[in-house]
DNA sequence: GCCGATTTGTCCGTATGTATC
DNA sequence: CGATACATACGGACAAATCGG
């Protein structure tokens, strides 16, 4: 839990933001006139300000102010955010979440898998795959990899709750960056089977590598989505020329 | 063209890292070493360093220092990066662009634009339909609206060309910030008559408004990919705790 | 157009806290 | 325990963009 100065203005903000205490396009106070208000140096707002920034919810402007740009979005479907278990995401969409282990097993990589996963070939892994339901629909079909020496003591019974949970509090992994590319994709043999999929013949994919606070990849994920049910959001901010 | 010193550290370390300098999994030099490589304060390096990490080059470990956990990624599918052209992604994805106007068109915003693309009612677009071309293939289909106000004078000739820069060198318009959802929808008509779909029923769709630093929208754009040539990338990073 | 006040952008030097080894 | 490394925070300086008089 950061205590940091930071990161109460950042919250602070935040909520003002969303609550519309600051109009859509309003100008917010100037960052001097927070450091007054918060009792904290200018280098202090202006973190604050950069996360935010990076969120989409405010957009600086050299000379002029800040502006907020948040608008909040429509929630019909199951939005994908930052990093987090399936019972965040749930709770966040305001969703009741149930989860059926499908399959619990212990494998090596070969590889196949290594090409897929990450993981070098020879490494000990879980597999686990995992049927996702929100307010009792099926939705997301989940294949995870674990990597046994980090997460040693497994069952489906904890895959069955919260892997999460048990891999930040009892096996002490600080969960830290993980890269995500997103693809359409046929639907599969085991996604009919388990996904009432009307008439899609393509799932939304995520696959995943997550690493810990020591650079250590954990886990790999392939996340499949019901196409109704799926919205990815993101932010992108222009690098005033940039191009490497 | 940003000639900020952290920008230069960034794109050094960038390539360094890029092109394998630093090997992956690699421990960096610590900040202070760059302190005295770059001559410059901690801060600067720090601003550099962060920005690498937003983008999962690295990750900074407490106490012990700063890793390289870059891994370059499979380059057979059309990625997706940060705000861009079509000019842009096609040079970044090494295909040769080609870009056909089906249709281009002054309109009014109604109440279900204003909903789509967040435009309010009343407001007077330019509306282009437009088939993208990788390679000689039709993969993408793009819908645009742009703020007549904003980008007066817009033509075919230039929607075949290139917007982007008709916006940023003729308009003055800098371009800022972008949000965009990413969904997956049934084909429709028209994909189906400009794109060669194999057996997919389904589109990759970005949906996303752009903002110029003034906080305006000026932009509303539905891209529609082919899904075997779709690729999204991201890096997400744990708020410790986050949580709003 | 100029000037000064305001506001954000970049950078520096320093101090202190905390985690690792 | 001490040395090293990253994390947070402060205060100050100057540059660049904007705006009003």
């Amino acid at each position: 839990m950061p205590k940091a100065k930071y990161d109460h203005i950042y919250k602070d903000l935040k909520e003002k933001i969303e609550t519309e205490f600051y109009a859509y396009q309003q100008m917010l106070p100037s960052e001097n006139a927070f450091v007054k208000e918060y009792g904290c140096s200018r280098n202090t707002v202006r973190r604050a300000l950069a996360e935010l920034t990076a969120e989409g919810y405010v957009q600086p402007m050299h000379g002029k102010g800040v502006r907020n740009i948040f608008q909040p979005v429509e929630q019909t479907a199951f939005t994908v955010g930052g990093i987090e278990s399936f019972k965040e995401s749930a709770a966040r969409n305001k969703k009741t979440p149930f989860t059926r282990v499908l399959q619990f097993a212990e494998v090596t990589a070969d590889e196949k898998i290594e090409r897929r996963t990450g993981f070098k070939s020879g490494t000990e892994l879980y597999y686990i795959q995992r049927l996702r339901s929100l307010d009792g629909k099926p939705l997301i079909l989940d294949h995870n990899y674990f990597l046994k020496e980090l997460t040693e003591g497994l069952t489906p019974e904890i895959a069955a709750s919260s892997v999460y949970e048990y891999l930040e509090n009892v096996c002490g992994i600080t969960i830290s960056t993980s890269k995500r590319t997103l693809t359409v994709e046929h639907v599969t043999q085991v996604d009919e089977t388990y996904i009432d999929l009307k008439d899609y013949n393509c799932m939304a994919v995520i696959s995943s590598q997550t690493f810990d606070d020591n650079g250590i990849q954990f886990e790999y994920t392939q996340s499949r989505h019901r196409p109704d049910y799926f919205l990815f959001q993101d932010v992108a901010t222009r690098n005033h020329r940039s191009g490497t």
